[in-house]
DNA sequence: CTCCCGATAT
DNA sequence: ATATCAGGAG
């Protein structure tokens, strides 16, 4: 076991916080393939997963498969997805996304971050959720705007890009924790840790949080 | 940095 | 009315 520094230990107290308020969490994204994930993370973005989940029932009973997205009528998934909001990018960016699946990489998501982040409207978020989640590759730690708020807040990075974030949380926990960890801080900011009115009052981590008690 | 954008909570 | 939601590209 490597020695670990009071801010890996700091990490490890805030793991096992999340472990037992949120055993079992996992992704909430709804899915039946790889493919399907790729494209219901793609639509999550500044969505909730619940907006999404109810547009992915019925599309992916239409698309099933990428060759079914790369071959869609741009205005039709335009329109099936448009209560996600940025549908016009959302769709070109499927589109285009699973043309190149299909004819690059036999019509299935692959297993590496360098080739999902080549990918039309797919980012190292995107790419990590995909990899973590489809195929349980930890090949980085999942920063989206809530892993980014709750990290800053609790003091585990004193950054505000994801990328450095990232780049900390990767420091802080072990590769093992990785893929839950995120499941765990975007499920606590759905229901305690939210933007605007955070229930200090319940969390679990008022305890140790730097910010408890402080104003904006 | 800006733009993309509908649904929901406050 | 405004902020925010499992971001990414130009």
């Amino acid at each position: 076991m490597a020695p670990r520094s009071p801010e890996q230990l700091y990490a490890a107290r805030v793991t096992r916080a999340l472990k037992k308020d949120y055993p079992d969490v996992t992704c909430a994204l709804e899915f039946e393939s790889p493919v399907q994930l790729l494209v219901a993370t793609i639509l999550s973005a500044q969505c909730t997963d619940k907006q999404v989940n109810i547009v992915t029932r019925s599309l992916f009973q239409k698309y099933r498969t990428a060759a079914d997205f790369a071959a869609a009528n741009l205005p039709d998934l335009e329109n099936a997805i448009k209560s996600t909001g940025y549908f016009r990018n959302k769709a070109k960016n499927i589109k285009a996304c699973c043309q190149r699946l299909v004819e690059r990489h036999g019509g299935e998501v692959p297993r590496n971050l360098d080739d999902l982040v080549q990918l039309p409207g797919v980012g190292r978020k995107t790419a990590n959720v995909v990899l973590g989640t489809a195929y349980g590759i930890a090949s980085g730690v999942v920063v989206d705007t809530h892993v980014a708020r709750i990290t800053h807040r609790l003091g585990l990075t004193k950054s505000s890009d994801p990328v450095k974030i990232e780049q900390d949380l990767l420091v802080l926990l072990p590769q093992k924790e990785w893929i839950n960890f995120s499941h765990r801080l975007i499920y606590h900011g759905r229901s305690v840790c939210n933007a605007r009115k955070p229930r200090c009052e319940e969390c679990s981590m008022r305890k140790f949080c730097p910010r408890v008690g402080v104003e904006a």
